[in-house]
Formats: C-alpha cells, sequence, structure tokens
DNA sequence: CTCAGTGCAAACCGTTTGCAGAACG
DNA sequence: CGTTCTGCAAACGGTTTGCACTGAG
C-alpha cells in the first residue's frame, strides 16, 4: 500500500510533526509525486477524480501546505493567478523555468550562475539568500514556428529600453 | 499642469491610441511615478487620499492596466497575494529584487549576467525570451543584525538538497 | 453631442475558515 | 476515547465587471 517511496518520507514528515496520517494526505500527496508537471489545484482535483477519489478542495490546500513545510514539494506562481505545485524528487537540484506567453507551457533549465550571483548579492548587500526564482518569459520554439509574434502595445518611441 | 514629464509620455500614449487624457488617468500615473517604491494597489488609494483625490479603485486598476500596457510601469508579483507597481524610469534598465522574507523590504540590484543566460536558453531551447525575472529571497542586513533566522521547519533529513 | 470613462456595488475566483461529523492513534 | 482531520458551505480579499451617470473631445 505504501506505493511511491516518497510518500513514506511524506509519512515519516507526519509522524515526526505528531500529525495523523490519512488516507486523503496519502492520495493528494501520490498525485503530485506521480507527476512531472507544475499542477494546480484543480489538476490535483482532476487526476484525484479520476481514480474515483472524492476529496475536498479544502483538504487539497491543507495537504499542499504540508507537502510545502515537509519541502518535498514547492509551491510556484507563474503570475496565473492561482498556485502551482512540483514535487522536487527530480535528479535535477536546482531549477529554473521558462514559461512561454502564448502557450503557458513550462520547460526546466539549470542555471549554474547562480550560486555566483547570489554569493555577490551577500558580498555586496549584506543580504543572505536562503531560496531563489529565476523565471524567464518569452516564447517557446513550437510557437516560434507556429509564426506567433508577441504583440508590443507600448509607446512608440520609448524613453529607454532594457 | 502636466507636472512630472512622464506624465506626458503616457498623455501621448493615450493619444496613439485614441484613448481620453483624463483627470483621474493622470492623477493615478503621477502617484506611481512620484514614488520609486513598489506600490500596492492600496498604498496607490493612500497616497491619493492624503492628496484629497477620491477616484474609485475600480479606476486605479483600470489605469495601471493602461499604464503596464504602455510599458511606462511594471507590475510586480512577489507572492503577497496582490500585485506591486513601479514606474520604469530610473536610471537602472534592467532590475532585479531581494526580498526580505522577514520584513518583506524590496532592495533592487543589477544582474550583468542576465544577457548570458538569456543567450544561452535562447540557443540550448529555442526560446526566444522577451522578459525575465530573477528574485532571491533571504534575510537582509537589518533583520539578520536584529538576530531573526529563519525557521526551517522542513523534513529533518531531506532526500536530496540544492 | 457622442462615446468612452468613472464610481459604485455586485460578481468573480482562488483560497481560507468554521463547524458538525468521521477517523486516526 | 480524545484529538485531529474531513467535507461542506460560507467567508475572505484582491481584482474585475455591469450599469447609470459624468465628462472628454
Amino acid at each position: 500500500m505504501s506505493e511511491h517511496p516518497f510518500i513514506r518520507l511524506f509519512n515519516r514528515y507526519l509522524r515526526e510533526q505528531g500529525l495523523p496520517v490519512t488516507h486523503q494526505r496519502n492520495r493528494v500527496a501520490a498525485a503530485v509525486f506521480g507527476s512531472e508537471d507544475h499542477l494546480s489545484v484543480d489538476d490535483i482535483e482532476g487526476i484525484l477524480r479520476a481514480q474515483d477519489e472524492r476529496i475536498g478542495k479544502a483538504t487539497i490546500y491543507r495537504t499542499l501546505d504540508l507537502l510545502v513545510k515537509s519541502r518535498l514539494v514547492e509551491e510556484h506562481d507563474f503570475g496565473e493567478g492561482f498556485k502551482r505545485y512540483e514535487h522536487r524528487l527530480s535528479r535535477t537540484p536546482v531549477h529554473q523555468h521558462l514559461i512561454c506567453s502564448e502557450c503557458g507551457d513550462v520547460e526546466e533549465f539549470e542555471s549554474p550562475e547562480m550560486p555566483a550571483i547570489e554569493a555577490r548579492v551577500a558580498r555586496e548587500f549584506g543580504f543572505r539568500p536562503s531560496r531563489h526564482r529565476l523565471e524567464i518569459y518569452g516564447l517557446c520554439r513550437s510557437c516560434q514556428e507556429a509564426g506567433v509574434t508577441l504583440s508590443q502595445e507600448g509607446l512608440a518611441c520609448p524613453i529607454e529600453v532594457a
């Protein structure tokens, strides 16, 4: 019954915190661990419904809080008006996101230059970094091949351009 | 009356789009251009109220949409549950954010390595970048000096660490 | 004068919360 | 068995929208 080995990690976390291990918690965790995507709460609800699991949205939110606190899952906000969740069990330890403004597709990439950037701000600003977020928005290959161009509605002659 | 020269740019944008230049639009724009901070809609409402301007929230939101479209203003989401707005008229052309998880303070820093990163993902993924976001969360100098430490509630023995 | 903008209040929508009943330990 | 969880539905809070009225061009 302890399907995914990661479920066991989650259960260990729950026991460490003195929290009950429940059927619903494990089903929500299994849904997240079983996907390599960035899932919205609706996605998770859909996965569970497809398994004939009728788990309330509130429980899904409450379980995701626990998964995030356990650090087994990461929360993302890509500015869509809702959050997405992704488990942290892939091989790539740090990953950044490439987000297509047209189709919304998210690819991951590594950026080996991040540690150097963090070290620099630590030195220059006396800032102690704990986590970061690097997202590049633009057009993915397939949208470019489909001939999509991003509309640019700004001032004809901007004062200064990046 | 055309106080800030940037207001004129905004008015030019409005005329280019065939949209009316109104008192409210200019007051909202002036509030944003007159501050170097990252303003929430409530902040803007407060600034306007302090000037005895009674402008509805809906109008503020609608005007911010126009300012963002004109590319004179940037929208940010620091995961607080609401958006913040900042004009793009400072000397620093590209700026990244250093966000203190304790006091919420936001500092800006430049990262000259971004163009190289963007060039790399363009090459490796066939992705065409249009804009990016780099945010580093952690503890600012003053919170460290005040003795604050970030609580770490995750699993005692994480599977893999970044 | 006409058409778009404004203010108000209601609608929206993702998320959170309160509470009665169910489950874990 | 006591304590925590679950599901439901209502509450929440930032943002958006519908509509009668005002104001820009």
